[in-house]
DNA sequence: GAATGTGTGTACGATACCGCACAGATCCGT
DNA sequence: ACGGATCTGTGCGGTATCGTACACACATTC
């Protein structure tokens, strides 16, 4: 059992055109992306861009006293080096594989080329910027305002929508990490998820058992992020899919929107997985 | 005393090559921009962008029980409406005017055609908008960590870079709301400032007395910012001051970075204000 | 100079999270 | 089976901020 990897599992590259797609793709390397490696540091000149397809990646930043906090987080819906057709090259924060998978490699060289063209993917990729931008203003919001409770399963969420399956491979002492907050802290906020039936904790893995009463439990944010995500990158289905090998069937054609269906069919239809109940 | 207004008293215009600032200015309109005016709302189709000169914007996203957070802040150093050009066209933020001033509005019609020249406007609105992206990362992370004491210095700092002068009309239950907290919270805390010598309140009015006092008790976020406003837009002086009768003198001509200098015939070098000290 | 409204200072219990310390539980290599 | 490492649970005092309530200071108007 070991899949294939094709670049239409990434959302942004499966929402090109044909042709921009076949031109592009000729430069991409699929790559292999273990957990905890850093894809750039702060301050440091990126090379490249990364499409995540089965991977996540945090993008962090990191404090003069050593802590950390998550600024965002990154999957196979959109592009970890943004600053590169940005202009900036380098951010303050750093990029780290939260969960381990595969990605594809996009050269700085390529990747400037192109986004020059002013094509679909120069338009693509500002709107992906523009939904982190999104993600960043509402993690900034829910730092202030929200308890840690609520913040858990708003990090539970988006990480799930990023994913296949129900599980997630996570330490209590990254999520703190991620979250800016004790480890003890995720304890608590986990042991309460799990008292609750939501959720089921053992050793550095998370079942979710219960994702509509998560998304219940869960403030404003998540929906927030989610839906303007799903605003901005809307086109995927129509443009993308159907000339790469997933055929294109009623409940896929009918997309018009990144939420994807939950037929048996598609190799990934992990973000966001399944419909958001609640708002 | 009425004081003449030029778009290169905004940065981004400013640092325009001549021909193209040129172009654009024909479609710029000067607006005065009052106190509490909404650019945009949440949610609502942006018709133009503005390009503050003398006003300050904040960036406000308002939750569903009404308590709002600022996610940036705006002076003349940037643009608002970034979401016009990134391809989105709306936000779930908020942009109103927190101090009162002028600034030019362009249409957004403008504003696309020439964005897809793919110029030197282009490439600053992109740049920009990263040193924004980094504004709002920073916000998240201070308000996860640092103390109010610290973030109402991160905030006075900010505001006070756009601003001409050392003093700041506003009244303690805005800077509550700005940073999403209790006005008492921010009573306290100005009244550290004040007690220790680096600020004096007085109903609605703040005079800053001791700026490099502030920048000592404020977090390392106040620094990642403005280091990367002045890595990202350094190309100010070079390109756009001395064309347009601010004469380049010695001082202001070794600039290369958006830290103006503090002689007098700069009709503003009020971003920032001064070298920072510290750091 | 009295009345009203707006802005600021203060007080006090409640609470969410912190920092630390340590115990129990599970996994892994030998 | 054992020992060590890693992960999770719990307890406790400390602290920053919250929510609420209210008194005072200053400005404007009549």
């Amino acid at each position: 059992m070991t899949p294939a990897h094709y670049p239409h599992q990434n959302y942004l590259l499966a929402a090109l055109p044909a042709e921009d797609l076949e031109r592009v793709s000729k430069n991409l390397k699929l790559v292999e992306l273990p957990l905890g490696e850093a894809l750039y540091e702060s301050g440091s000149r990126q090379r490249a861009v990364y499409f995540p397809t089965t991977a996540i990646v945090s993008l962090l930043y990191t404090l003069a006293d050593g802590s950390s906090v998550e600024i965002a987080v990154v999957g196979n819906e959109g592009v970890i080096g943004v600053s590169l057709f940005m202009g900036g090259e380098t951010t303050p924060s750093r990029a780290v594989v939260q969960s381990a998978g595969y990605g594809y490699r996009w050269s700085g060289k390529f990747l400037k080329e192109e986004f020059t063209l002013g094509g679909p993917m120069q338009h693509l990729l500002l709107r992906y910027t523009q939904a982190l931008l999104t993600q960043m203003a509402q993690t900034a919001v829910c730092n202030r305002h929200h308890s840690l409770d609520q913040q858990l399963c708003r990090w539970l969420l988006l990480s799930l929508d990023r994913l296949v399956g129900t599980e997630l491979v996570m330490t209590q002492e990254l999520i703190a990490n991620m979250l800016g907050v004790r480890r003890e802290g995720v304890t608590e906020a986990a042991g309460n998820l799990q008292s609750a039936g939501l959720i089921k904790y053992s050793r550095g893995r998370i079942k979710v058992l219960d994702r509509v009463g998560l998304e219940a439990r869960t403030c404003e944010c998540y929906a927030v992020v989610k839906k303007e995500f799903d605003r901005l990158l809307p086109a995927v289905a129509r443009t993308g899919f159907q000339r790469v090998d997933v055929r294109s069937s009623t409940c896929c054609s009918r997309a018009g929107s990144l939420r994807a269906c939950e037929c048996a069919h598609s190799r990934r239809a992990a973000w966001p997985a399944r419909p958001k109940s609640g708002t």
